[in-house]
DNA sequence: CTTGCCCACATGTAGACAGCATGTC
DNA sequence: CTACATGTGGGCAAG
């Protein structure tokens, strides 16, 4: 036990204040063993622990440690979301005149003017990007958080925090590393890669039971509880929790299934609440949330969630707009919704605990693989999302099983079943072709010898044997000096330093690159151009289903103008995610590119962000270059920005005026910004009001 | 003739980071 | 290439 008085050994007496404030008295035992292991002596540590057993404070301790005493922090995380939520938590340490910086690529300030703040906090990505780019202040850090750095499993985005780590603790020789991290079976040796000693728990600060439901039987472990059943066991363990005022988060593995459960629990559980005299005001909350939901717009998602709310009832999945995400977020937290269907966004997202948790499918679907039952850290994620400190008494979380026996093999496998080991995923190509052109471009090595010993300090190399890394990277240094962006003595190309700053996979950039100096210019049109940036890796292309039958004819129609792709699949998925963007540039509405296309609303948004970056990427590669296409790609990008025509991209530079009130002004006869000065304030009022007009004024007189 | 049920068969499958430069309705 | 849950439409019997 270790009183919080007693952090005044290390830390200034505010401090201490301030947690004391907060009503913590004393600190949870792997905190204690933290700090006892020289967390607030500059040790470097890795955090073993379940969710909510207070890593979060460990973190902040280590950095106000540094702040007040002049250094400043770097907190990695995940999720844009993440780095939000923690932003706003560390904003409370205004009080003692420590500032906080957020750099996420939605959110934005100037680099160099995040190092005025002692804490900063970023995405993997975008640490590594400001490296990229020379923020200065990123080589004087005291203090590095990696939140959740078992992410460095993950194939996508685990090289990158891997790359990020290595690349920090070599311009910072003394910084002190903080690691953060769910369970794992090998933990201890990311522990020796990061020179840091292990504090592994499995402490909670509200009891976790986990079980598995089967036929009206919560089996846990020695114990099996038994509650009313209707032969459904989904309708009775939401009923059970909710007639104990309690709330409960589903995960299903597919958006379809999360979408039905919720459809079909919204329906029970407003047919309890209809029976229920006191329950009117919920009535109200629900039509409150009904309205709020369906001003996000009317899609057919909208509608549907729309409708469950009503109910008390919410999914969750990446198909959402993230107003319409936030809104269920918020009333699960407020208690309006009481039961949320999601898939894995939920998981490994935002804080958001309910008493129990039910896993109604622990298979995935994985392409070639077929459906594979998840990892026990997967598991464990989802489960650790039951039970709220302070409010609930304990949490349970529940797997599903449909007979005796998968109940017992269940239990087995995850309940009592050890997490998995962690991967490096570093010798991946693709990883290597983003991070061995941005080592080589940033400085990190300046010849074969010393991009080795760099390697040689990444975790790939402490964790496997080097030999397929040695492979792969031969092969992908020759790809970089064919594409010109190394040369043969792997000194940077300006070309190889441009497309590192701009953060794209440098296959992207061959691609667009060899298109732009092929392709004869007369021969190119927007959709040329839309086509030839979903070609690119970086580019998540929609799925073709049966009803997908128009793209041949599309491709067909328009064979002229798409690039080549010899892949006849993958070409029907380009122009598929092309024609996606073509209708968003031609300001179709949300509501009917998600029908035509069967996307959410949150799917056509995402495809819209990737394709202004990477058409902003092909622009720049095309003025570096000059491959004659440059004034065109930005005009594209604009009309990405905004989802807007060709005819409103000048009056697109006024501030104040978007695609709604472009194509408002450009219907009532104001086609550019000369027409726009010969108007008079009055008649342009009248189209978008006058407090707008006005601003429009103002810019105008400038301008002249 | 309608309704309700079972079966065979078709269908579709999680998530989300980055550049740049500041303000949509 | 490996599975699975869900939705759909036809066939059939009961009402």
């Amino acid at each position: 036990m270790l009183d919080i008085e007693d952090l005044t050994i290390w830390l200034p007496r505010e401090v201490v204040e301030l947690y004391q404030k907060e009503g913590i008295r004393e600190l949870y035992p792997p905190q204690a063993e933290a700090v006892e292991r020289g967390l607030l002596e500059g040790k470097n540590l890795l955090v073993s622990v379940p969710t909510a057993a207070g890593k979060t404070m460990l973190a902040e301790l280590a950095m106000l440690k540094a702040a007040l005493s002049g250094g400043r922090s770097l907190y990695i995380v995940p999720l844009r979301a993440l780095a939000s939520e923690k932003q706003a938590a560390f904003s409370r340490f205004a009080d003692l005149g420590v500032k906080v910086g957020l750099s996420s690529g939605d959110m934005e300030r100037k680099d160099e003017y995040l190092g005025r703040n002692q804490i900063i906090v970023a995405t993997s990505e975008k640490a590594d990007s400001l490296i990229r780019n020379g923020a200065r202040w990123i080589r004087d850090l005291s203090v590095l958080v990696v939140d959740e750095i078992h992410l460095l499993d993950s194939t996508n985005r685990g090289p990158t925090l891997e790359m990020t780590i290595t690349k920090l603790m070599r311009i910072n020789p003394k910084m002190q590393v903080l690691g953060l991290s769910a369970t794992v079976a090998n933990a201890r040796e990311v522990a020796s890669w990061l020179s840091a000693d292990l504090v592994e728990s499995r402490w909670r600060p509200v009891e976790l039971k986990e079980g598995v439901i089967c036929d009206g039987i919560l089996n846990f472990p020695g114990e099996t509880v038994s509650i009313p059943s209707s032969r459904d066991d989904l309708v009775d363990l939401v009923k059970d929790t909710i007639g104990q005022g309690g709330q409960i988060l589903i995960f299903e593995s597919s958006r379809r299934n999360a979408e039905a459960t919720a459809a079909k629990l919204a329906r029970v559980v407003s047919k309890r609440k209809a029976g229920a005299s006191q329950d009117q005001v919920q009535g109200e909350d629900g039509s409150r949330l009904f309205e709020k939901v369906l001003a996000t717009g009317e899609s057919e998602t909208g509608k549907k969630l729309a409708e469950c709310v009503r109910g008390g009832v919410a999914f969750h999945h990446a198909g959402l707009l993230s107003e319409q995400r936030a809104i269920v977020e918020k009333g699960f937290r407020s208690g309006e919704i009481k039961v949320i269907a999601s898939t894995p966004t939920l998981a490994a997202g935002l804080n958001l605990p309910a008493r129990r948790v039910l896993i109604r499918s622990y298979k995935r679907y994985e392409g070639a693989r077929g459906m594979v039952a998840i990892p026990v850290m997967e598991y464990r994620q989802m489960a650790g999302r039951a039970g709220r400190p302070g409010l609930d008494p304990r949490g349970e979380s529940f797997l599903m099983a449909k007979s005796e026996p998968e109940m017992k093999d269940l239990m087995d496998h995850y309940v009592h079943g050890e997490p998995e080991e962690i991967f490096s995923k570093l010798s991946m190509e693709p990883a290597l072709r983003t991070h061995l052109l941005s080592t080589m471009a940033t400085g990190f090595a300046n010849d074969a010898d010393e991009l080795k010993k760099f390697v040689d300090s990444t975790f790939y190399a402490h964790q496997q044997d080097a030999w397929h890394l040695d492979a792969t990277i031969e092969k992908v240094l020759e790809f970089l000096i064919d594409s010109r962006m190394i040369e043969d003595d792997l000194k940077p190309t300006p070309l190889g330093e441009l497309v590192s700053r701009l953060y794209i996979d440098p296959l992207s950039a061959r691609i667009v690159v060899d298109n732009l100096r092929s392709r004869e210019t007369a021969k190119t049109t927007d959709l040329t151009l839309l086509h030839l940036i979903t070609m690119t890796p970086d580019m998540d292309t929609l799925y073709i289903q049966a009803s997908d039958g128009w793209v041949e004819e599309f491709i067909d129609q328009h064979y002229g103008e798409f690039c080549n792709e010899d892949n006849y699949d993958w070409m029907m998925r380009e122009a598929k995610t092309a024609a996606l963007l073509q209708d968003w540039i031609a300001e179709s509405e949300e509501e009917r590119i998600a029908d035509r296309f069967r996307v959410g609303p949150g799917d056509i948004r995402r495809v819209a962000e990737t394709a202004e970056w990477l058409m902003h990427s092909a622009g720049r590669l095309s003025e570096h270059l000059e491959l004659g296409a440059t004034y065109r790609i930005y005009q594209l990008e604009k009309r990405i920005h905004y989802g807007a025509g060709p005819d409103l991209l000048s009056l697109l530079d006024l501030k104040g005026v978007g695609r709604v009130r472009a194509r408002k002004l450009h219907r009532a006869g104001y086609t550019s910004l000369d027409k726009l000065r010969e108007a008079k304030a009055a008649d342009i009022a009248e189209v978008v009001g006058p407090k707008i007009a006005e601003k429009v004024m103002a810019q105008l007189k400038e301008r002249a």
